[in-house]
DNA sequence: GATTTTATGAAATTTAAATTCATTATTATA
DNA sequence: TATAATAATGAATTTAAATTTCATAAAATC
């Protein structure tokens, strides 16, 4: 607990009943009060702007925009705001909503580092290091991550596959061999599609990376390689925005991982890209 | 050195007369910033007002308020809260490189808030509302966030469109109308697909959005409404990773906000798909 | 040399913060 | 119990701050 905050605890019994719902207010979304007005905020809270300008005096504080940045210090010096976000209300503006996607997706992010396990991940590296192919594929949400590492891996050279079309996947499993990984990306680890085709191409002999969450699940079961990603579920209506930012981490992580081994090949043709790039400018 | 001092320190050399001269008092006043107004720093600095909320675009950053807020937010960081992650080294193992990929992601969408003008942000959320076809595009690693808007955006019962190929798009733009929303996805605002697509839909009347760094770039200029992401170029390494972090912080909140909106009526069709899903388990 | 673009500050507008004041609820006292 | 005193509160107003618009001058381009 920051000092502001704490003074903030203390002082609440001794407030009014209109300003300690300020205070509860505060202590609830602190994130989000350094880019409010007192206009928003005693709409949120139910009190009068006046009651708010009241409210800072009474935690010693001579102005509510010293509040503000006072706030804002405050939480900057401590990573640990245990704000519960999941918490969306129905006065929230767009931009309210903007701050809560900020927060949510900072924490998924944050709490990608405690489920990662580093053997897995070393291994992860090594094999797509020196795989022919590198096929991935997630379905709904995750989609998005195997286009972005698709994209990414195609960069650094490799042939590089992903579609959203099962059949289409079907078509290219069979051509995969023991040198060949398949990156299969699935939140629950129980989707079928994936499932399906995880196995299929394990029985071609690929390697079959997963990146899912720490489950009982059988893609978590089956995998050769597990990359685990947070169980970062939230109200549904925020539904696979957090897990979204997860999986793009974890290919990330590969991908940095891997440029740093071939980095040097393929820098050549990464400032050729570039520079064509730039002539071309599209 | 902090991240935003140094920021504002590159840019300097490229800025005019009067912004280099807000720059140079910033320089050599940062703490007094937070709690100045635009007419003392005006005064200060012996530069007008308008000149002041310029300086704050040139540096990145949407409002004079939000550069207050972030350069306080600067000057508290510590050294020994600044983990220098940006420096890659060559004895990184995939497990380091883990923990600088989190960490270079959740800076890049801490600092969305900072670009982020709510008034545009407001208009953006208002006219998707109203959308018959909702088109994304982008290029390269703005495909990502394209992609993840299509599919999302057609949960929530839209005609949503996106596709990496340029033709195809030009076949799709002539039949926008005045209802429709073209949504540009451009890091650097610069790209000639991107610019070309944009102009095309506004000829057509559609409402044209951009998602760009705040810049004198032509899609920033161009677009009726502008979604600024902040600068978070870094090591060509790393590369696209924390941009495209940015860009999908803001389709979240698009997502968000609409969800916040029809979210009632497309609820039903929501468990629907969801239940479906369960069964088929695919 | 004419024309466009860019940089700038003055003035106007919009938005936010702070104050005032009237109203209501609560407590203390006759 | 009735009445005065006090405290709490929000509506309305005032004051102040941020932002935008617009006109002008300087610089760059044709």
């Amino acid at each position: 607990m920051t000092s502001l905050m704490q003074k903030i605890k203390e002082v609440l019994p001794q407030l009014s009943e209109a300003e300690r719902r300020i205070g509860e207010y505060v202590f609830e979304n602190p994130e989000a009060i350094p880019h409010m007005t007192t206009k928003e905020l005693s709409k949120k809270s139910g009190v009068s702007e006046a009651t708010i300008i009241r409210f800072c005096k009474s935690i010693g504080i001579g102005s509510f925009k010293s509040f503000k940045l006072a706030l804002m210090k405050d939480l900057t010096l401590t990573d640990t705001n245990l704000t519960d976000f999941s918490v969306l209300n129905k006065k929230d503006s767009p931009y309210d909503l903007f701050h809560k996607v900020i927060h949510v997706n900072k924490s998924a992010i944050e709490s990608c580092a405690d489920s990662m396990d580093r053997k897995e991940l070393a291994k992860a590296v090594e094999a797509i290091q020196h795989a022919g192919k590198i096929v991935f594929f997630g379905v709904g949400g995750s989609s998005t991550a195997a286009v972005d590492a698709q994209y990414k891996f195609t960069k650094l050279g490799y042939h590089s596959i992903t579609s959203l079309d099962f059949h289409y996947m079907l078509s290219v499993i069979p051509h995969l061999t023991e040198n060949d990984v398949f990156v299969a990306i699935s939140t629950s680890g129980k989707t079928k599609d994936v499932l399906e085709l995880t196995r299929f191409a394990q029985k071609k002999g690929a390697t079959a990376i997963a990146i899912t969450t720490l489950s009982k699940s059988p893609l978590y079961k089956e995998a050769d390689i597990r990359l685990c990603t947070p169980n970062v579920e939230q109200d549904f209506r925020i539904g696979s925005i957090p897990s979204r930012m997860t999986q793009l981490t974890v290919i990330d992580t590969l991908y940095m991982s891997i440029f740093h081994h071939v980095g040097e090949k393929v820098l050549q043709q990464y400032y050729d890209a570039r520079s064509e790039m730039e002539s071309l400018r599209r």
